[in-house]
DNA sequence: CCCATACCGTACTGCGTCGGTCCAGTTAGC
DNA sequence: GCTAACTGGACCGACGCAGTACGGTATGGG
């Protein structure tokens, strides 16, 4: 199914909101100084320590500035425009590659030799890699689609999703 | 790590050994006959059970024809140069979508109505699938590149594996 | 007509990875 | 010096995948 961790899609949502918080102006803003993980957490309302767990993420691989010490917290490190989705995904998932057995792997694949494939995926890892590099974070949020039509759940509507709500969407 | 399902990699193979059987020759053939799954599994190296389990996948896809009875077996329904990876991968591991909130999913995520990304990873999604889509299986097998050059990419050899380190991506 | 061959479908299980949590340590403002 | 906040590591349960097994069915040959 391709998938992709959760983690990854955090990472976006915990991005746009420390690019400004205010879900309308998605634009590239540096303006804001500094947000804490609890702070990101409550607005957006992923749990806690996985907000701490992504940022911690994202710092290593220089995506955000972490500020320590009281009053401290995360800063973007550059605006969303030049963030890509592919940068995002090699910071929380590592490495872009869709099989164990290439990108130098050499080691597990058991049917070294046998394989009529061998180092073939590299094709379709990279023209992946640069599907991906094209997108920016900021071309994920400014399209601006009406997200009407979800809203026909009901029994998700009435979720107890806490005290988030209004204020930070 | 945007992982590919074994399985997939498995089919890739299968369908080439289907192709031909002789890795030098990865021009379409359907002349081969038919070809049975004990037989696949021994040219290929792969399992036997998996094997056949594969080919059931793709026999559902349409990728291959099953031949039932004494005498039968599996045949390429169409030449390599048609079926493309983006196949491949829809009829293994399921439709092509990376995370679980896009795509008419719309009954996990409980972030539903916070999720400043709402949809947005459609646009990802889509350009994976055409990405995906150009690569055909004869693309995979007649580039004759020597397996060598993957050493070019040192930030990834150079990488100790762990999953959320990727400092250097 | 019977049997061997080979596909078909389903169900089961072990294992690896991921999501999520917690704790001890360190840094910096007040 | 105290407290707020990041840092890093370890830990654990849950889910999904890979692999296996088994009973069933269809076809061709003797």
């Amino acid at each position: 199914m391709l998938r992709l961790s959760k983690l990854t899609d955090y990472a976006v949502v915990v991005l746009l909101r420390l690019a400004d918080g205010d879900r309308a102006t998605c634009r590239a803003g540096l303006s804001e100084p500094v947000q804490t993980s609890p702070g990101i957490a409550v607005a957006t309302g992923v749990p806690e320590p996985t907000v701490a767990k992504v940022l911690k993420s994202l710092a290593s691989a220089n995506l955000v500035l972490s500020l320590r010490g009281a009053r401290g917290g995360y800063r973007l490190a550059r605006p969303l425009a030049e963030v890509s989705v592919a940068d995002v995904i090699a910071a929380v998932d590592g490495p872009i590659a869709l099989t164990a057995c290439v990108d130098g792997g050499a080691g597990g694949c058991d049917l070294q030799g046998l394989c009529a494939v061998e180092g073939r995926w590299d094709l379709v890892n990279d023209a992946i890699r640069q599907a991906l590099d094209r997108i920016s974070l900021e071309d994920m949020c400014s399209a601006s689609v009406p997200v009407a039509f979800r809203v026909m759940e009901p029994e998700l509507v009435a979720l107890p999703v806490p005290a988030v709500s209004a204020a930070a969407v």
